[in-house]
DNA sequence: TATCCTTTAGTTGGATCCATTTTCGCTGAG
DNA sequence: CTCAGCGAAAATGGATCCAACTAAAGGATA
């Protein structure tokens, strides 16, 4: 079966962002079972994890369906992500950044100089940003002081529009993605000027403002990328 | 059987919360199903609904065990309640307050202060101030505009300290806990305030403080109350 | 003809069975 | 005496079986 590898969850989150499940489609454990070659017993444990991901959610009595979201859902997981992250920011302002994490932090924001330097993209920068780009949200998440952070925006991140690197909507416009880069590359650095001089508050909204970028474009893309 | 009326889940989390499954002890499938009186299949969906929602964390290759809390854990469990909140607050401010909302929550407001009235706590008070707490808070998030927040916020509750209606600690001490109410009484007044003004910072503000309501109090009382 | 009741088919939850993997313990050799 | 290797037991993941419940469809009666 071409199922091992992968697991049941993992095969109907793809399902699921790829379009092959619909919103608001009901799933049945035999339906789904057969369809992916498994048993009924890891269909039900995926359908009760992605439930709790919020990607599924129950249809009365009986049964799943797969979760439907609205524009204003949308606006809001990406939103919560920024008050997420904004608070991990704050948090990391406040207790101070060691040389370590700066140093780390200022990894990421040379790469993305690098990325950006020579003036536009190409196809295989958008899978190097969106390396640098979790390198440098993951350190700061993960430096909050609890995974309590992280694991709140893991879970929000498991909405497929709602991760911090969907912000790559579109590959056939390049152009407009380098001027997005170019500003999410000035929010980083910003945001890393913050920490480093204590100014919580400040990293806070950096940071906010910083998640929302996805979306103002998306919003102006008449509602695409999902 | 006693276990029938109550979900193998909500066992769990009573468990757990009431201490009779330590931090960080491991927990195999059988021996729950046996202490439980049910099979193996209920707890193994048990476990992983209540490792998404935090309780349990894998244990290496081999079962789950308790996940333990640290006092930074329990901050920023606050902290995120605060902020998610705080979000909601500012929506429904910026969106505008309709006659209907104003009166739902003028009527919880009306309730806190008639329970307060009399200057004093009684043990029942106890339950009605989380009633009406609930009610409170509840109606809020659920007219953020989308149940994302909502959502967020109650995957962060399922952490038994993060809840809101965790405020009251000690019952012993109700002249302490009556001062506490009154602080929380006047933020739910003033926050009714800013939503009703459109005053959206400072309703996200007010909110996020008043998550914080419980935590200092815990920080003082060493640690306690869970 | 419409509504209510009954029956039936399908779906889900719980229990048990089988295979695979991991870990612990025992034995033997250096 | 210690460490490594092998074997056995236990635990987990997957599959199948059985029971209970829900929903839909069909028939009967008003």
């Amino acid at each position: 079966m071409s199922n091992s590898g992968k697991s049941v969850v993992g095969q109907l989150r793809r399902l699921i962002s790829e379009g092959e499940l619909l919103p608001g489609q009901r799933l049945g454990e035999v339906a789904i079972a057969e369809q992916l070659g498994v048993s009924r017993t890891p269909v039900r444990l995926a359908f009760r994890t992605l439930e709790q991901e919020g990607l599924l959610q129950r249809a009365g009595k009986r049964g799943f369906q797969v979760r439907e979201f609205s524009d204003a859902d949308v606006h809001c997981a990406v939103e919560v992500r920024g008050v997420l992250e904004g608070l991990a920011a704050r948090r990391l302002a406040e207790q101070g950044l060691s040389p370590e994490l700066h140093a780390r932090l200022a990894h990421w924001i040379q790469k993305g100089r690098e990325l950006l330097a020579k003036g536009f993209l190409v196809e295989d920068d958008v899978a190097d940003w969106g390396e640098l780009n979790l390198g440098f949200h993951g350190t700061i998440v993960d430096s909050a002081g609890s995974d309590v952070v992280g694991d709140a925006i893991a879970r929000n991140n498991h909405l497929p529009f709602a991760a911090a690197d969907s912000i790559i909507l579109d590959k056939a416009c390049l152009d407009r993605e380098y001027r997005k880069l170019q500003l999410a590359q000035m929010q980083h650095e910003l945001i890393l000027q913050a920490l480093r001089d204590g100014e919580g508050a400040r990293a806070e909204m950096l940071m906010r403002e910083h998640a929302l970028i996805g979306l103002r474009y998306a919003e102006v893309l008449e509602g695409g990328g999902r």
